[in-house]
RNA sequence: GGCGCCAUAGCCAAGUGGUAAGGCAGAGGUCUGCAAAACCUUUAUCCCCGGUUCAAAUCCGGGUGGUGCCUCCA
């Protein structure tokens, strides 16, 4: 498989440290709000490369974090006159109901940066050990960013073009030795939480837990570092600075992000507040339809978000919903079928093309786009003979269990989305019926009549030789 | 000011040296009692200019437009 790694930007050959196991970490959430269309990227995005790893037989390691204190978490507590504890378990819950309803696996770790405090502390005095952090009186700890020579290798800035730019603040800067310098420990204000430490009570910087718990639960070097493009610079930037110079080794060999959501071509925000979160989305449109859009570009490139977007990629995940549908249907009552050579050996030769050409285009870079058309390459052809009933059972049911491996990797359970909108309640089957009856008696204004009434009941009717299929609207 | 990214049909989106995938929407057709679904047909020379090459959407240079990071942010 090939990587785009931002620290080199070129696509490399994926090499894990260990053969068949891969370590990796993703930047979570921080949980003050139900989260965005623009958060739900990474997670999806990570999620899917997890799951694509798992696929071809690696053992993942995956830790994503919950950054649970800090400041917005603490601005919100006071907001609603309630404890930052309260709101990061509120939150939480939140988080962990949208991202399973997106189909995101559980990390095999998701550690609370105030669970990990004893190695944020240890990490610090590593670093204080070392020389790479030093004490402002009543402020806190800084990590002393000149004295690590490779501060800016994955950004590719360098400090004096960092110092060149707007981002100075005056006062923010007061004490510290570089502007670039930043807290690995903040002490304590009045009313805010706190934790022990050699320098003083205080809670950590945001930065530092991340490094913390990489070397807490996957050790001091992993394979791949995720997020979203935005936490290349500094966040990403300053776990290099604290892990490589605590750890003395290279920190992640592959660094990968993804691009933003935007809305009109502008990146979606909480700072511009033009976000929308998954939360609001599910109001129109389902979360396999979302994860879906997410996957249905490129990772590394931009996505626009609109309704109509939305609606097309519903449609769209429509089509291969219906084949396996309809492929299920036909499999539940295989009268009919009427097999030739040439038909039974296109279909499975389509459906083993398929498993080939979405594994060559997720091993580019994970190329999802390119995957799905390779899904729906297949869905046409099983479509073709679907109609044509020119197959056995065999290659109908191989073809539409390859439509949900290949989907299934991409953490979209078409069977699953199907079952969720089954169970046809039996006063509608009555209607059915009944339609049946009038039908066979030619008189299709009853006929037609019955079916406006199943429809104004939610559920559709597709006549098939097989006699009728009623699926939810 | 520094460092990047993007520009492909009505919309979305791959492709990154060998003559433009796929999806959505639209139009016409087949099937159907009518529908639905499905299938078939149909819609682009890839922002502009110059260069390299037998050959460029794809490489190089220069423009134009959009956008991101440099400050909490996925």
């Amino acid at each position: 498989m090939k990587i785009f790694n931002t620290m080199t930007r070129m696509k490399e050959e994926f090499v894990p440290m260990e053969e068949g196991k891969v370590k990796m970490y993703a930047c979570g959430p921080t949980v003050y709000n139900y989260f965005h269309l623009g958060n739900a990227r990474p997670f999806v995005t990570f999620d899917t490369l997890r799951r694509y790893l798992e696929y071809r037989g690696y053992d993942v390691t995956f830790c994503q974090n919950f950054t649970d204190i800090d400041d917005k978490m603490i601005n919100k507590a006071n907001e609603e006159g309630t404890t930052v504890k309260a709101i990061a378990d509120r939150y939480i819950a939140e988080y962990y109901k949208d991202a399973d309803a997106l189909g995101i696996l559980r990390p095999t770790y998701q550690p609370k940066a105030t669970e990990t405090m004893d190695e944020i502390i240890s990490l610090i005095s590593d670093l204080m050990e070392k020389g790479y952090a030093y004490v402002i009186e009543g402020d806190g700890v800084y990590y002393d960013v000149p004295k690590f020579k490779e501060y800016g290798k994955l950004s590719h800035y360098n400090l004096e073009d960092l110092q060149a730019g707007g981002g100075e603040r005056g006062a923010s800067y007061e004490g510290k030795k570089n502007p670039a310098d930043f807290a690995l420990w903040k002490f304590k204000k009045e009313g805010e939480p706190s934790w022990d430490s050699p320098w003083g009570e205080g809670r950590p910087g945001w930065h530092i837990e991340c490094s913390a718990m990489n070397r807490k639960y996957l050790g001091k070097t992993i394979d791949i570092h995720g997020g979203g493009q935005d936490l290349i610079f500094p966040h990403h930037e300053n776990e290099i600075a604290q892990s490589e110079a605590a750890n003395g080794c290279t920190f992640a060999r592959y660094w990968m992000h993804n691009a933003f959501v935007n809305v009109d071509n502008e990146k979606m925000s909480k700072s511009l507040g033009n976000f929308f979160t998954v939360r609001d989305i599910v109001e129109k449109f389902p979360y396999e339809v979302i994860r879906f859009f997410i996957l249905s570009g490129h990772y590394r490139m931009p996505i626009n978000f609109s309704d109509e977007l939305l609606k097309s990629a519903q449609n769209g995940l429509e089509r291969i919903m219906t084949a396996v549908e309809s492929s299920d249907f036909i499999l539940s009552n295989e009268s009919g079928l009427a097999p030739t050579d040439a038909a039974v050996k296109e279909l499975s030769d389509a459906t083993s093309e398929a498993k080939a050409s979405f594994i060559a285009n997720m091993d580019d870079d994970m190329n999802t786009a390119d995957a799905i058309t390779s899904v729906y390459t297949l869905v046409r052809v099983l479509n073709t003979h679907l109609t044509a009933k020119d197959v056995s059972a065999k290659e109908i049911k191989e073809a539409a269990d390859m439509i949900c491996e290949l989907m299934n990797v991409l953490g979209l359970d078409v069977r699953a989305f199907l079952k969720k909108d089954s169970g046809i309640p039996s006063e509608v089957m009555d209607l059915v019926n009944q339609r049946v009856e009038a039908k066979k008696n030619k008189d299709f204004a009853k006929a037609d009549a019955l079916r406006d009434q199943v429809a104004a009941l939610g559920y559709q009717i597709k006549d098939t030789p097989q006699g009728p299929q009623v699926t939810k609207k």
